[in-house]
DNA sequence: TGAAATCAGACTATTTCAGTCCTATTTCCT
DNA sequence: AGGAAATAGGACTGAAATAGTCTGATTTCA
């Protein structure tokens, strides 16, 4: 249940790569030095440029950099960026949604695993990128 | 990566079940009380027994029952029980695995991901039973 | 103008998960 | 003794999520 995507691996990988360098660095780049299928850490880059996280700079020279300090970066914030289910329960939906739980009258689970939802997300927002230096 | 699996849901409302009533409790009843697919729920409550959390009598009149107080039973000994990945990497084996990450030599984020192991256990575990009634 | 890069979407293959089915065994009650 | 009600355990199927690939478009610099 709480195996990390291999996409939210890449894309740690790919913000302590661009921490390190402090500047711009190209998917190839990233992909070659930490074994990471390209196409895939690609897709990873772009969906981290689409939360905000990163800055891309498109056409020849062009490539990837963050938008703010490792420190200021905490990892739910990546997670949110790459990773489908963010929440512990169906019925914990980040946007409101309706698609929710069939049993959401009968449930009998749900008012604690709000508060679970809460520490969990207190544990995996307490780590920042800088911490991975 | 964090959505906890049925497996684990339909344990959950098991467990909190078998705290309320306090004594024996057959899995066609608990099924019935949950509206949870009576044959995964079986298998759950098998589940429990192995990990010694639960206590189980065959036979007509038997069913399950509680084998600690509910505030002494957490929600990581529970994950642990019914859940294939207890660990937020393949690098993290519970039991020393050896089917371990190809990457495992050259990768860099796998210090810190062991930080964040100890932090997600310690908030899973922070939740008991009791807490569920 | 061409090479190198991001951008975007569709696609396939693999794995995981939920759920079902079937049979054996145990135990109580009549 | 025998049947009903329960757990035990394995095999199986279908659906869904994930990992990875492919193709083409656009941008930008030299
Ligand atoms: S309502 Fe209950 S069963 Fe449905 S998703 Fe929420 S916790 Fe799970
Ligand atoms: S070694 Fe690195 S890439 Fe492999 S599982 Fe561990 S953290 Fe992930």
């Amino acid at each position: 249940m709480l195996r990390l995507s291999k996409r939210v691996e890449y894309g740690l990988m790919a913000l302590q790569y661009l921490a390190k360098s402090g500047g711009v660095a190209t998917a190839r780049e990233i992909s070659d030095a930490g074994q990471i299928p390209y196409e895939l850490l690609a897709k990873v880059m772009q969906s981290l440029k689409h939360e905000g996280i990163i800055d891309s700079y498109q056409g020849v020279r062009g490539g990837y950099a963050l938008l703010f300090s490792p420190e200021s970066i905490n990892l739910a914030r990546v997670v949110r960026a790459l990773d489908e289910h963010t929440t512990i329960t169906e019925c914990i939906s980040p946007s409101g949604d309706h698609d929710a739980c069939q049993m959401l009258h009968t449930c009998t689970i749900k008012a604690p695993m709000n508060k679970l939802q809460q520490r969990m997300e207190e544990s995996i927002g307490s780590m920042t990128i800088a911490e991975l230096l």
